[in-house]
DNA sequence: CCGAAATATATGCCAAACCAGATATATACT
DNA sequence: AGTATATATCTGGTTTGGCATATATTTCGG
């Protein structure tokens, strides 16, 4: 229990839960991009949020994508509830969410793409953070 | 919001906490009988709280007795509400939650004892940690 | 009514532990 | 190879616990 809040005591991670809502999966790049913090700093609070139990990771091809964990009593989940209702009212988080769900909507969204053909693999081995860096401006 | 998240990060701050649901107002002896902590501890802790914003002190005599603040955004309040029923889910909690109740429910409780009368001063100047010990046994 | 004693609470200090942040390096996948 | 992600390490700052001590408030003795 008192991991658990640990792993809510720091902003960066607020921001990361923040962007997994809604049963989300979100690999690290999106992260990266989206919250404009360096890869290192992520990765390092994606550890932290693993170790507490608050996070799962899957690998998917190459990316790495994480997704809030079920929790064990009801209560703890009631907690987080009433965290994403909090974190909703902020209006950066808000708009950090958006911005994040938007971008996953695209059809062409290169973010969670799965084992690709030939043909996308192309695709995806254009420069993608321009790609990304255009669309999150 | 982080500092809140740290204020709940600690075992002693989530017992203290407990004890304080229900908008009681809990001296600082209480704590310190009822969790066996040390007393510099306990108000250690209960600074750390209040510099965070969590709760308050008032003093009434020789008492200093602490309560949860109230929380400027509504869903602040909520994720207490839910953190407390998490609380009320842990065996040991719950226990020493219903252990402070007992106690001040005592009509001759000396617990909140304000200003007394002569008589009542010397029911109290009895050695008090004597009754206190023997009630928690 | 004054001052000493008793009780309740807070704080200063120190050492140990812990944690965040940054950079560098390693690993895994394509 | 090159890209994506993870880990290791170091450094500085924060937290923590214990102990002693300081402050505040009431009580009591004279």
């Amino acid at each position: 229990m008192e991991s658990l809040f640990m792993a809510l005591a720091e902003k960066t991670r607020l921001r990361l839960l923040n962007l997994m809502r809604s049963d989300q999966e979100v690999c690290v790049g999106s992260f990266v991009k989206i919250l404009g913090v360096s890869q290192p700093k992520i990765s390092r609070h994606l550890a932290y949020l693993r170790n507490a139990g608050v996070v799962r990771a899957s690998r998917g091809g190459k990316w790495v994508r994480y997704s809030i964990a079920r929790f064990d009593p009801k209560e703890a989940r009631d907690v987080f509830e009433t965290l994403f209702d909090w974190l909703d009212s902020d209006q950066a988080m808000r708009h950090e969410r958006e911005k994040y769900i938007e971008l996953i909507e695209l059809p062409e969204s290169f973010i969670f793409a799965e084992t690709h053909t030939n043909e996308r693999d192309i695709e995806r081995s254009e420069p993608a953070h321009n790609e990304l860096e255009e669309f999150l401006l």
